[in-house]
DNA sequence: ACAAAGGCTGGGAGCGCTCCCGTATGGAGT
DNA sequence: ACTCCATACGGGAGCGCTCCCAGCCTTTGT
């Protein structure tokens, strides 16, 4: 495992070459203040014609920190990779990280042993923090990283956890006002397609809805429900599946904008207009929701501000030391197109 | 920036609480021969009791590795993020490296900043060797490294190019093979549906595709090309489009997988059957393949094969330093279900 | 002209490992 | 019992940086 590259110049040699100490050329690649300008492109100057490039790993160690963070996806939400849920996110993230100088990397757990291997990747100190995409229900991961006390934020909570910091999106607000919109519009017959129940952002959305029926005095029903996972094909399903229970349904609440279009095309293959006969709402309004046919009326997530808020509570916990747990839950708003 | 974390037991003080040297502490974490069983034994209680985990970053600058590869996907590819492809590679990638103790880490270069960043990351020696997702013709990131002397595999070649190893599936051969089976179905309109032509892949399968048609004797049309970003939707749109400029098609392949999908829900919007009135190939042959309606007859690209491939050259390279260049070109094969 | 107060700079002391050489230790061979 | 060798083990010497303190040199005030 002989793994070495060829001679790099170090800092002192770049020292030597710029006739400067070790200090002065460390101060000019952080941009530290106290160094006389004329001195600063001398060193400037030795840097470019030495191509040097500072050991990360010689940092690391010296300064105790990785300026890096990684982004955990863990195998359950695996089959929401294909998702735009998750390259959106991804994107946010990337935004929100920008100009803090923090290397974001994405990984990937897929089972114990990889999950293992990740810790002591973290516990190694090759991060400063670690995000985590939607966790579900059972998985101990995040529980793992704060008994390491590495700083860590989820995206989404889990059932009532508090004790970890995450950033959510009113799930239950977003689904409520939703269906309260479709009760507003004197539909009655209305049905809803959840993600997977295991995810407690899911569950919310679901309880949002049952919220929004009780409080018109509406019945809640079972066979109204129907879950998927996210996908289009499962939203197709879905749907079918609905549309054979409840022949007179006039409204549905998908779990996101993939599993709307799906249900879109379910019910085109079963005659019914839209919003004519059934009124669609999606979830997430991603690119998507504007490329279906109806357009999509949906409930937003504020992708951005999840992205910025995730790495803005991160920042702080890396900066004190995981000592407190924050939470942020994000408004979502409704955003009305032609499916309604 | 404080970033520290508390505490944590360094290798010297599991030596102390072993009663034993540094260097046996070491060859224990390491696995390394020459340690009796009883001291093993001996120092693993030490280091399960302190709690130890190696610190990365003094082993990478001692050792002068990281024990880490970055896989890239650059700009242009990202739209391909959320497609299959994209996910079957890293599983794959995932199950090659699984037992290397390699960390596989994923990066996006969206924007020159970025690609600079990344480059400072892994000349700094944060990772070993470099994988790069489906290059652009004009991207320079892959001479970046070179130039930096990292070992790098590509996946997918770009045009023509040698002075860099990759690893490719036979595109232009999949593709003559699935328009000569059109052929010697006695199908003689068939049109194809290209991947980005910016893409060397897309080419390829496009040179196939003339190359079946000018061994039958056919002529090359412009007009029965149409052009796709590998999603369903824009293979839906070119499907039409062929369609309304080519009604007596009778075949058609596609540039993936997801493309031939899209394009089956146009023919069936245009009231054409499949297989009967036109034929459908795909390319890939990810699980999407035995999921449409009718089941996608499709060139199989050997994901396995291909991930296994990029992590070996990886490794070799990675292992001599990167002085040579290979080339690995994996074999395609028909896979032909029911939409033919 | 002299003192005090800054601003710059150099370099020692680590950070926590791996590598490797030198030295113990134990058993086999005669 | 003594030599010889293989096997175990200890610890010095870095790896290339950051942190920080001490010293120098310039500036300003009186």
């Amino acid at each position: 495992m002989g793994r070495r590259r060829p001679g790099t110049p170090t800092l002192e040699e770049v020292a030597a070459h710029a006739r400067v100490g070790r200090g002065t050329v460390s101060r000019v690649i952080n941009n530290a203040a106290g160094v006389k300008e004329s001195t600063r492109r001398n060193v400037q100057r030795a840097i470019e014609e030495l191509g040097y490039v500072p050991n990360l790993a010689a940092r690391s160690l010296a300064g105790r920190r990785a300026d890096a963070v990684a982004l955990v996806m863990t195998e359950p939400d695996w089959r929401q990779f294909a998702e735009p849920f998750f390259s959106e996110i991804v994107r946010s993230l990337g935004d929100a990280l920008t100009d803090t100088g923090i290397q974001l990397l994405l990984t990937l757990v897929r089972s114990d042993a990889e999950r293992q291997r990740f810790l002591e990747y973290a516990r190694g100190g090759r991060v400063d923090g670690v995000l985590l995409m939607s966790v579900h229900a059972g998985d101990r991961l995040p529980d793992m990283l704060a008994e390491a006390r590495l700083p860590t934020v989820l995206l989404g909570r889990r059932s009532g956890e508090e004790y970890v910091s995450y950033v959510d999106a009113d799930n239950i607000g977003g689904a409520r006002s939703a269906v309260s919109y479709l009760l507003r519009q004197g539909r009655r017959e209305i049905a809803t397609i959840t993600g997977p129940l295991d995810l407690y952002a899911a569950q919310c959305r679901l309880r949002g809805y049952e919220e929004a029926l009780a409080s018109a005095g509406l019945e809640f029903e079972q066979t109204r429900v129907a879950e998927s996972d996210f996908t289009a094909e499962s939203g197709r399903h879905a749907m079918a599946e609905l549309i054979q229970r409840h022949p007179d349904i006039d409204g549905v609440l998908a779990a996101s904008d993939t599993t709307a279009a799906g249900a879109l095309e379910a019910l085109r293959a079963a005659g019914r207009r839209v919003p004519e006969d059934v009124a669609v709402i999606g979830f997430d309004d991603f690119s998507l929701a504007q490329r279906t046919e109806p357009r999509l009326t949906t409930v937003r997530q504020p992708i951005e501000e999840i992205g910025r808020a995730m790495v803005r509570l991160l920042l702080e916990e890396m900066e004190e030391g995981a000592v407190a747990w924050r939470h942020v839950i994000l408004r979502t708003e409704l955003v009305i197109r032609e499916s309604t």
